[in-house]
DNA sequence: CAGTATCCGATGCGATACTG
DNA sequence: CAGTATCGCATCGGATACTG
């Protein structure tokens, strides 16, 4: 319970750091800052979190006055919502991200985690365009996932959008091909569009109005616009 | 050697969040964002870090590429110095700061540890002003201080600013008189000047040039312009 | 689904002692 | 002053099992 020994300091980023920097809360925070969620679906976003630890620092960052506990009623699920402090922690949240996508190399050697991580990011970022169909079908190969992971369907009807990872049927609007990697890289930012179909790291087939920037609707992460620094000057974990 | 666990995770804000929430890894960046400092001088703003940490730290966070050693040459002291990337995590750290002060209920139950860290941060924040002469000697008496800790001079001559711990000698231009949790709370931002001159809580006495506003030449914490939150919505650590 | 309880091994970290 | 080396305990946190 007694939680880590203070630094002993009033300093304000000090006692921040004593709420925020304990291991995968930061991440709860970045999960929850989208809006309220399940117990559940936060897991989903710290895949590699113990349940019971997950558990554990809701607790403490109830208690701290950073979140709070919606029970199940008639119509509302139970989950998790930040409070106005917790909300107020999104330029905390950007400045890592925007540090972090500015500096740090990227050391992509995927495995089933990061794969797992990314169809989660990509359920968050897709959206509808407006020339899109009532119904459209979007169906994404990774060519290097492993058995009955790689294939998926994004499924846009009206306002709902699913990610299926079994063929819900219906006609295929738009097709894509690539490696995991190279779609993570696209994702991020770290690879371009354009290039990547050049070199066929990723192939797309469709009417030409969806093919011409996939990323409209599928979405890319929100720090993709900023641009990594020289290699030479990047930080390396450990 | 190894460090925690990775979260498996690509997104840069968990990439950050590995290199900077381990304990103390903030606290020693925001210390060198000023600039170089030697080991001892970083301890300092660190009073509770053991060596053997502050030096593991250190490592890591050159290995990392987050700063750098440099070493003692003629005319130089051996200290260490942020890189670029280093110097770049300056948003973060004011992001962390100005949500404390924002949000965070203070507690000051002041120890020995934060009267020693707010006078190492008095240290810092010192500063001339135009109208003080060449030598300028004031004399701060906390007096709730344990024994020979409650008496300081800052003694300001010329470019240099010096807080002794015992009487430098010379006439002393300015008295100030005030508890140690006083003296911080205004210095914080969290009580007000005049307020605390009204209820005696600070007793200040010297020409009326220098007393009317101290905080122009004794300086402030740089986040004592941001107001609290309403104590009911503040956070409080565990 | 949405958690809690318990166990126990890994490691983080402070204390102490030592070195150039 | 500026660190490094070693030791041992506290706690952290993952695995597993269990509950409403």
């Amino acid at each position: 319970m007694a939680g880590q020994k203070s630094y002993g300091q009033f300093c304000p980023v000090a006692k921040s750091a004593e709420l925020l920097c304990k291991r995968w809360t930061m991440l709860v925070i970045r999960e929850l800052l989208d809006g309220p969620l399940g117990f559940n679906d936060i897991r989903s976003g710290v895949l590699l979190m113990s349940r019971s630890l997950l558990s554990a620092r809701l607790v403490e960052l109830e208690q701290s006055g950073l979140l709070r506990h919606i029970s199940a009623a008639p119509g509302r699920r139970a989950g998790y919502e930040l409070t106005e402090a917790g909300y107020a922690l999104l330029p905390v949240v950007e400045a890592m991200g925007h540090w972090g996508q500015e500096w740090i190399e990227p050391d992509l050697t995927v495995g089933d985690i990061d794969f797992g991580y990314l169809l989660w990011s990509l359920r968050r970022s897709v959206r509808r365009v407006p020339e899109m169909p009532e119904s459209f079908l979007v169906r994404l190969h990774f060519t290097d996932a492993p058995d009955g992971h790689d294939l998926h369907w994004l499924s846009y009807r009206g306002p709902d959008i699913d990610i299926c990872h079994s063929d819900p049927g219906g006609e295929v609007d738009v097709w894509i091909e690539c490696e995991v990697v190279a779609f993570t890289e696209i994702w991020m930012g770290w690879r371009s569009f354009s290039s990547s179909l050049r070199d066929q790291r990723l192939v797309i087939d469709g009417p030409r109005q969806f093919t011409q920037d996939p990323f409209r609707w599928l979405g890319r992460s929100r720090l993709a616009a900023i641009g990594k620094r020289p290699r030479a000057e990047r930080v390396k974990p450990v």
